[in-house]
DNA sequence: GTGTTTAGTATACAGAGTATAGTTTCGTGA
DNA sequence: TCACGAAACTATACTCTGTATACTAAACAC
């Protein structure tokens, strides 16, 4: 029974790593959503996220030394499969806000 | 390990049921989701998922007789708390979408 | 009262989300 | 030079969600 899309976390994740770009390895990760959400994260679940991800071939990683030094950093990169699913993710949901005088604001 | 927010096929349960309003019902919840995001969903996804939701109290539901005969309905309401969730549910992924380049169009 | 349609239920299982705990790697300073 | 701490990452276990298949129930038509 493959999934249909994305889940919720899935798309957090997949965003967070977008907008990280060259700098997106997993405690960045986890941070940018934790800043940008008000929700806490943690390491192991954006980890463990990331590496599913990775299986499925959505995005793909590379291990980089850290400039500053530092332990070796496992950096992501969202792929065009990716990309499509949180097209279609994003799709899916702006069409079922639209109108629903819950669209924007507070 | 009570979950943190709505999953994301919860999350278009409850916003088909406010968009029918007066007129949400399993099956029509089913396929109002149809209609706005071309994806196929299978009324015993629907059902369970309201149930379920209704279990945690998030909607509530009363049976009425359908107006033009057939079989009696069981209408759904998103009750308060289910609509705090989506608050919190769009404040997030809103959040993160913006400014990714993702944010709107095709 | 059989057949058809619409509405809803039961069950089972895979997949995604979360928590707890642990390991590895590097830098620092005694 | 090695104990210590911090940052980055891993392992495992378990529950909740998502999905599919199959089934039951109620009303209508004939």
């Amino acid at each position: 029974m493959p999934r249909h899309g994305l889940g919720d976390f899935e798309q957090l994740i997949l965003l967070a790593t977008i907008r990280l770009g060259d700098d997106a390895y997993g405690t960045a990760i986890a941070e940018e959503i934790e800043a940008r959400t008000n929700r806490s994260v943690s390491q192991a679940a954006a980890y463990l996220t990331l590496s599913r991800l990775e299986e499925k071939g959505w995005i793909s990683s590379t291990v980089r030394s850290g400039r500053d030094g530092g332990r070796a950093r496992r950096y992501y990169t969202v792929g065009d499969e990716g990309l499509t699913r949180l097209r279609e993710s994003r799709d899916e949901l702006f069409g079922m806000w639209e109108g629903t005088s819950f669209e924007r604001s507070a």
